[in-house]
DNA sequence: ATGGCAAGCTAAGCTTGA
């Protein structure tokens, strides 16, 4: 069972290496972020014609997500609300984030935490609290569903080595200690991060800036991760990051990121 | 500190991203 996550930066813009990569890399669940259109106009046919089901939760312009799986997946949910109800999430659930769902007997929980523009900022603030609820939410699922997969692009460094220059980098957007800690207080709850479980070195980076030749002198870092429930972790056999569609012309400017499940097979589902 | 790049919206330039 393979679970991978991709920030597209607009899947209209990304149809057809998002394709491409589905037939080369025919992962059994993908997770989209950053799809950039609303629901209507979502273009599903291409990937219902390769076999996969689509279930999205897009908005004009901005965030969005989604997830395409081989086989069907049941429990789909948008948004906080479903666990947390109406009156805590507030106005937490207009930016369409989070989409879950389960396959076999894993819930996977695919999230776009909101980038915080700088430390300090309104922006910053509405990504601590969207984390203060992601951390609620989690508590609660983790209890009824202990097989949980939560990936996708979480715009964290979770420490150092996932910096290319962590010095000039220190307390800056993505690596200031408040969303250290504020990531490091769900991990907490029980879950490891999938990609450290095999690879411990520094220079694996999943996200590289557009600008100043980012991606060649491979200035990235590491923001899109599967956290795994201790249970489910045990059973990953591989983690890895596919630099190939970062490299290629137009590109987003996330590479996908592929978790395997080992102990699970179709016949299973 | 600034600018560099990409996408959406909308029709030239702003907003957002990270």
């Amino acid at each position: 069972m393979k679970i991978a996550t991709w920030n597209v930066n607009s899947i209209r813009s990304r149809l057809d290496r998002a394709i491409a990569w589905l037939q080369a890399n025919p992962v059994d669940v993908l997770c989209l972020q950053e799809t950039k259109v609303i629901d209507r106009d979502f273009p599903q046919q291409p990937f219902l014609d390769i076999g996969y089901n689509c279930y999205i939760s897009g908005q004009k312009s901005y965030n969005g997500v989604a997830i395409f799986s081989r086989l069907p997946m049941t429990d789909i949910n948008i948004g906080f609300t479903p666990i947390l109800g109406a009156e805590t999430v507030g106005e937490f659930d207009e930016q369409k984030r989070l989409i879950t769902g389960i396959i076999g007997d894993i819930q996977i929980i695919n999230i776009y935490v909101p980038n915080g523009a700088e430390v300090d900022s309104e922006k910053y603030n509405y990504k601590l609290n969207w984390l203060k609820l992601l951390q609620e939410y989690l508590k609660i699922i983790i209890d009824k569903s202990p097989n949980l997969c939560v990936c996708g692009d979480f715009n964290i460094a979770p420490d150092d080595r996932d910096i290319y220059n962590p010095k000039a980098f220190k307390n800056q957007i993505m690596a200031s200690p408040a969303e250290r800690e504020a990531l490091q207080a769900i991990v907490e709850l029980g879950f490891n991060d999938a990609f450290r479980k095999f690879t411990l070195e520094s220079g694996y980076f999943s996200w590289w800036d557009y600008r100043s030749g980012g991606f060649p002198q491979n200035r990235g870092w590491r923001i899109d991760h599967h956290y795994l429930s201790l249970s489910l972790s045990d059973r990953a056999t591989s983690c890895i990051i596919d630099k190939t569609p970062r490299s290629l012309p137009k590109p987003s400017d996330h590479a996908p990121v592929i978790v395997e499940i080992g102990n699970m097979s179709y016949k299973d589902l």
